[in-house]
DNA sequence: GTCTATATGCCGATAGAC
DNA sequence: GTCTATCGGCATATAGAC
């Protein structure tokens, strides 16, 4: 029930916001009454707070398996395509997750988004040391500002929850392509427009 | 006063979300009673949806004036690197706007969305045609996803919203290194990981 | 154009039965 | 572990004085 409790939060969060989403709501998904909530979280913000930590978990613990399963002779290139692959895969076993923490955090109460700041910044930095990574290896241009690529590549990802329907192509072309984007861009390499 | 209810109401909905932005402290961030705030607009879903609106009128107007006037000799690369800064920049000035559609658009009530979707769209378009023109200039590598790079585009760019802050690099240079990123990403271009 | 007062209803959380 | 009942507070919106 607590996870099921967790599941019916995070939709509703994802969809309503912090304060539309509200406990009864939260209850009613789970077919019981609001005041049963407070037999498994304290709090609705304990529950938001979880929603918050699980999410960055699991999807930090899925692109980590990613990467690793990746044979020694693997490119950064080929890392960070594997990397963004499973980051843009846990938006569809737990992006109600991962879309509650992308747009709810900016909304959350101060305490809450303390607890989540921690896991969020350990994720972030495991980012950066795949592209660091990239950059020892010789694999990239010199020049370039790893910092903002990676908040740009963040937000490039992150967007795909806004406007993705699994109509349309699959993830892993997905993953191929946004690799693609961020290291070679959309333009001519052949340095006709730089 | 209208003027001063939007952008109080701006603010608050960025921070606090639709459900969590109520009348009694938008009006207090005017200096007026709630109930007062009911002889400038019908309601506090008419107060979102010319929020939404503002912000969205304003930015593509920005834009198409950053390009339009670019010399007649400018390349695709060169509108497209002004339209960026023009969005960033827009960010400064109506930020509150922005950050509301792009954070609250989401959890908006439907009738809502609808009434900015078509502004939305609107502005889609326009940088679809910018990138559409790079192509047809010759100025891009073959087989790239325009849809794909604009929505990766748009998402790396208005992710600066969550994370940018003022005493750091300015969006002439943001602007800068994001069409860089966006038209040659971080790769070597000589092939080494392709 | 702003005010006070209020209608009506939902909020998070608690008490205590079963 | 779930329930009913309820507390105190705040929500949007309206009525009508000034």
């Amino acid at each position: 029930m607590r996870q099921k409790v967790l599941d019916a939060a995070a939709r509703l969060f994802r969809d309503k916001g912090y304060a539309g989403t509200t406990m009864r709501a939260v209850a009613a998904r789970c077919g019981i009454r609001a005041a049963s909530l407070y037999h498994h979280f304290p709090s609705k913000d304990d529950i938001l707070a979880e929603v918050f930590d699980y999410g960055v978990r699991r999807v930090a613990a899925a692109v980590r398996a990613a990467v690793d399963c990746l044979p020694p002779s693997a490119s950064a290139h080929d890392k960070v395509r594997a990397a963004v692959h499973a980051h843009l895969e846990s938006f569809f076993v737990y992006g109600d997750y991962t879309a509650s923490n992308i747009r709810v955090f900016g909304q959350a109460p101060r305490p809450v988004q303390r607890k989540n700041r921690g896991l969020r910044d350990r994720y972030e930095a495991y980012w950066h040391l795949l592209l660091e990574e990239a950059r020892q290896r010789g694999e990239l241009r010199r020049g370039v500002d790893l910092s903002i690529a990676r908040l740009f590549l963040f937000g490039g990802m992150n967007h795909t929850l806004e406007w993705y329907t699994a109509s349309g192509v699959s993830f892993r072309e997905l993953a191929e392509r946004y690799t693609d984007l961020i290291f070679h861009g959309i333009g001519r390499s052949d340095g006709a427009t730089a």
